[in-house]
DNA sequence: GTATTTTGGTTGCATATACAACTAAGTATG
DNA sequence: CATACTTAGTTGTATATGCAACCAAAATAC
């Protein structure tokens, strides 16, 4: 095993903190009555700064694979949240919209989500928050091309 | 919308930072000629450094629900890299370990994922690292006390 | 202008995860 | 001791995710 320490590790970490980021944020969705799970929450949330985007732009904002945003899309369209329409520029593009009742939706959870923000950072310092969230950032980068890479 | 902003918030970056983490750990693991998702590795990691655990105790240092470790477990002792027995004090109890196989497997694997800790962690000074890791403890610590407080 | 390649999406399949309902075994209460 | 409660695990169901195979439409090559 050497000098490799599991609970300690960058990849644990994140792992854990990003599973109960979801728990929480998916149970208070659901104490205010919003069937929501964390992960609809942030292509809800994509839309709703982006405005319209294709399924392809969506894949690559939300870094995830267009099967997993294939389907998820599916879901939130078939409960009426967002709107498929296939582009007339480009019929194999299809583009996803939110929906007036989702526009609203979104507003209540943005409440929501920014309390578990606050409530998640409770007690760390403004700047050593923003320092932290810069690292996060930077492994992220090297993350995103060390998996291009393996791609090739 | 206000204030809040998602691609800076430490909920998206967990969640993607663990995403990219698990791709390139899987990869890598692949690339070696060993079939592991990362998860998986989480499981064989804490049973080569804390030796036989229940199936209960597992799930309190993986964090996960008992229906998750048990589907985990199913397939691992498919696969013989862990060992399931009743614990003779107690019917109830199945005690995990690993098999002779698995251990040579994790020692592998240590290597590979410290690579992959490593590789992700490039550029980020030693010092702002361990300050980084502390305040995602910190949220972790937050938040478990946040999913609890909500069970009850 | 057809043939090939690329691009945008979907579907099949496997694992991961949570939640709820359930079973079995141990513990506590009277 | 019998009933009630608690604990350890499993199973059903739903969403999330990745990978690979596939389809259809657009772009490129010749």
């Amino acid at each position: 095993m050497r000098n490799f320490n599991q609970p300690e590790s960058l990849g644990h970490l994140s792992g854990l903190s990003s599973r109960l980021f979801n728990r929480l944020l998916t149970s208070r969705f659901r104490q205010a009555g919003i069937e929501l799970t964390a992960e609809q929450w942030g292509v809800l949330l994509t839309l709703r700064t982006q405005g319209t985007l294709s399924q392809r732009e969506l894949t690559e904002l939300l870094y995830l694979e267009k099967s997993s945003v294939s389907r998820s899309i599916q879901g939130l369209v078939q409960r009426a949240w967002l709107r498929q329409i296939t582009d007339p520029q480009d019929s194999r593009k299809k583009l996803i919209s939110l929906t007036e009742k989702a526009i609203l939706i979104v507003e209540q959870c943005s409440v929501i989500a920014q309390s578990v923000l606050d409530d998640a950072q409770q007690g760390i310092e403004p700047d050593s928050l923003s320092q932290t969230r810069q690292q996060l950032s930077q492994v992220v980068a090297n993350l995103r091309r060390l998996n291009q890479l393996g791609e090739s």
